[in-house]
DNA sequence: GACAGCCGTGAACCATCATTCATATTATGT
DNA sequence: ACATAATATGAATGATGGTTCACGGCTGTC
């Protein structure tokens, strides 16, 4: 009883091709100013295939961030869990974000959108699941931040709160990357973000 | 011909109890998802009434974020042209925003979100006179951050990245305010913030 | 080659608002 | 007190867009 049939590996292509004419539409448009005909058009599909493979919009919806976030958690945490240092692994998980970034924008627009701007407006994060994966991510960033101040390696300071910090100046360039794209590369991103994070802005002596 | 009539600031005084009903609403479930309707109710007048007051609910919702931009442009634009060297400057710059997120938390919800996370999804930033005060302010903290940088009060980084930087970190604490607003003190968030963006995280040599 | 089941289709249906406007209410000036 | 103008009201209107479903075609099976 081969459960893969030519019929279920069709279906699961047009599921692809309608999550990413999804992608498009929700990462620039917001989920309450597209429509299921749009999507269904750029898809090349009647609206009513999408209620085939979709329960609906809502869970089309949370199917895509699911992905989406699944996709970045993997990548985020295997940087994570890495060998070396933690300072070293640090470095390789914003390396890493960098890349995801500047290598899928729409994606990281969906992402930045479903972890920062929703933590601001509850009602805006669509999905539990979701939100549950990006918290794993938070809490390895914290223990690993824990870790490193028992190690001395870095400064006293409440380890969720080093953890938010990181997020918040890693996303930081998001926006300008987003405008113009050919500016930036990952590499030049992650430097960065290491540089003021990890080294000092400040050059007087505090 | 005095135009400071009764009629005059009743109407006026109408109009800021519906703004502030729509501030309450639009900060916690977004543009789409706040209905005239509920906005009317809210402010105990009837729908027909917002619109002898705005032109429009894109009017009303422009109206607002107008004044919370302007208001958060102001108080910033304050502290960054008070007196003192670059890094003084830059330190009352974050006292004031920490302050400024801590006392009105429905107001830098909006905030931020129109600042912050709409760079990203641009169609989602409903108005263009509140994006320019905005940049506005990115403009100045870049110059601060150049004007620093030739006075070896900072390291060498493209000024405007130093800008997008600062505002990542002190943007990165509002979520978690905006889930326990006990847990926060301004000048916890300033200290904290500071201590990020100016000092060093790492502690080893680089 | 006929039959059954699955798929895709898109017109039709219905709920949800934004917006309007005829009417009711209140304030102003004489 | 009366006339008049300004203001508030909320039922009615129309548009938008999510969702359904009866239909026609295609695939795989006997």
């Amino acid at each position: 009883m081969g459960k893969v049939t030519r019929r279920e590996r069709e279906r699961q292509r047009h599921r692809r091709e309608i999550l990413a004419a999804a992608q498009d539409l929700f990462s620039r448009k917001g989920f309450d100013r597209t429509s299921m005909a749009e999507i269904a058009d750029r898809a090349e599909f009647a609206v009513g295939t999408l209620y085939k493979l979709f329960e609906d919009k809502q869970a089309l919806y949370r199917a895509l961030i699911l992905d989406t976030v699944r996709e970045f958690e993997a990548a985020l945490s295997a940087a994570l869990n890495a060998r070396g240092s933690e300072i070293e692994k640090l470095e390789r998980y914003i390396e890493t974000k960098a890349d995801l970034f500047v290598r899928h924008i729409p994606t990281a627009r969906l992402y930045f959108g479903q972890t920062a701007a929703a933590q601001c407006a509850p009602t805006v994060g669509l999905d539990r699941a979701a939100r549950a994966l990006y918290e794993k991510v938070l809490d390895r960033l914290e223990s690993l931040f824990r870790a490193g101040i028992r190690r001395m390696l870095f400064v006293e300071v409440e380890p969720k709160m080093l953890a938010l910090g990181l997020e918040g100046i890693s996303n930081a360039f998001l926006p300008a990357l987003v405008e113009r794209p050919d500016d930036f590369s990952a590499d030049e991103m992650a430097a960065l973000t290491k540089k003021i994070f990890f080294g000092r802005v400040s050059l007087k002596a505090e």
